[in-house]
DNA sequence: CATCAAGCTTAACTTTTGTTATGACAAAAA
DNA sequence: TTTTTGTCATAACAAAAGTTAAGCTTGATG
């Protein structure tokens, strides 16, 4: 059931079989399915427990008064939302789904139970909110710093190696439901510049693009030309395999 | 010592005197000053205890190979770096000051026995990284989907809002250290550009900005024109108040 | 006080990105 | 099947933002 978090949490330190069996317990407790491109949780909603995706992409998005929209970050599967958010009154942005998801609704009480106990598994949960924050900065460099090239590119490159972390890879290939409008309202670009920047990446033959299907034909080199490193991600030994892809 | 810290926790809980006593004691065991644009944590860095700032101002920022850098967050005095931090192995950014700072060193085990001790005092703190969590959220919102002008003017409001929350405002003014330079690197702009729209706020009439001394003449006026929603910094009462300022 | 350096301001010009529009295609609905 | 709708692709043009360069202020320093 928590198989893409507990591989995720593998990434940064090896947890008991104890420690897996309860992640699974809580996963199993109450599960839910919602349908593509609908709202999970609504800007305003009193924050309710914590939210484990099992399968499919979310975003947390924010809206602006005259429609304008930022996806502020992907939920993909293992992904935990808003480990603590309880404290907090209201939402202050808004969850939808990209394709179908199914997740799973961990009770604030369970969640206090994991974090409370073995020093292991609280701590990997403190290092997966971590790395949600640091994914949160990068995105500002990101969006602040680099070309609509750079931007579109590290974006792919981020997108494949979490994919890769819990095993939803294919060798360089990889599932893209993201349609061009929600990625220009990711990497704050306009759909008509994001069609000429993916030609670009296209025709310099870094990645090929087609209906769902992404592949990176040569990540390093991909990651090059964009600047990506990944030490953003914490992800351990794999972290630094990456690194050393790249010399 | 720790008044401004304390001054922005109550805007989210009333705390103890108990409480208090045991942040201001925190903040006392080990107290560092670093000099004007120097650096406090650099990237790569073992993560140590957590920093209280003091006094001054500070940010987070990354710097990309070819030189290019990005402000991701002003630490202002009140504000906790990296509450939780200790749990990987490198920091992935560097944090630099932007005037003198002071700051208070407390060890992790300090930070333990507060978030373990009184419920009201651990929860306040949960809700203080909360807070940074959303700041940086809406960060990415502002580069990402707003126009020069209204991410500067957002920028100025942001920052104003957050210093009166810690008293650090005098009626419709307030310290702002930065140069455009900064400016630039924080919003993503050249500094030409920062220099335009600073230009055309003045123009307006919304602020008056010279040496470091920053107004905002009508503030309701400068939100509603840069689409600023206070709601992402949580400030209680005080947030509910700006926003009927708004209607 | 004079000098210097950093930061600010402005202009002219270039590049990037956005906008509008249109057609092709494909998947979903009637 | 036909129709509709959403998505992708491309072109022509407009607007926003970047670059380079120069002169100006101001505050720090000798």
């Amino acid at each position: 059931m928590a198989e893409f978090l507990i591989r995720k949490l593998e990434h940064f330190t090896s947890l008991s079989s104890e420690d897996k069996l309860a992640l699974d317990q809580a996963a199993r407790q109450r599960t839910r399915r919602i349908r593509s491109r609908d709202d999970i949780v609504h800007e305003g909603d009193m924050p309710q427990g914590v939210n484990l995706i099992l399968d499919g992409w979310a975003c947390r998005y924010k809206t602006l008064e005259d429609g304008r929209r930022q996806i502020i970050a992907y939920l993909l599967p293992g992904d935990l939302c808003d480990q603590t958010v309880s404290v907090l009154r209201e939402m202050d942005h808004s969850i939808g789904t990209v394709t179908a998801v199914t997740l799973a609704e961990i009770p604030t009480e369970t969640m206090r139970q994991l974090t409370a106990g073995q020093a292991r598994l609280s701590q990997a949960l403190a290092w997966e909110s971590l790395v949600t924050a640091a994914i949160q900065r990068e995105w500002t460099v990101n969006i602040g710093q680099r070309t609509a090239f750079e931007r579109l590119g590290h974006l792919l490159c981020e997108l494949f190696v979490r994919l890769r972390a819990v095993g939803l890879t294919q060798g360089t290939t990889c599932d893209l439901p993201l349609t061009q409008a929600e990625i220009a309202d990711t990497i704050g670009l306009s759909v008509v510049h994001v069609n000429r920047t993916l030609q670009e990446l296209r025709s310099v033959g870094l990645i090929s693009l087609r209906g769902r299907e992404l592949t990176i034909h040569r990540l390093e080199a991909l990651q090059r030309a964009v600047q990506f490193n990944p030490n953003y991600l914490h992800l351990g030994r794999e972290g630094r395999h990456l690194d050393s892809n790249e010399a």
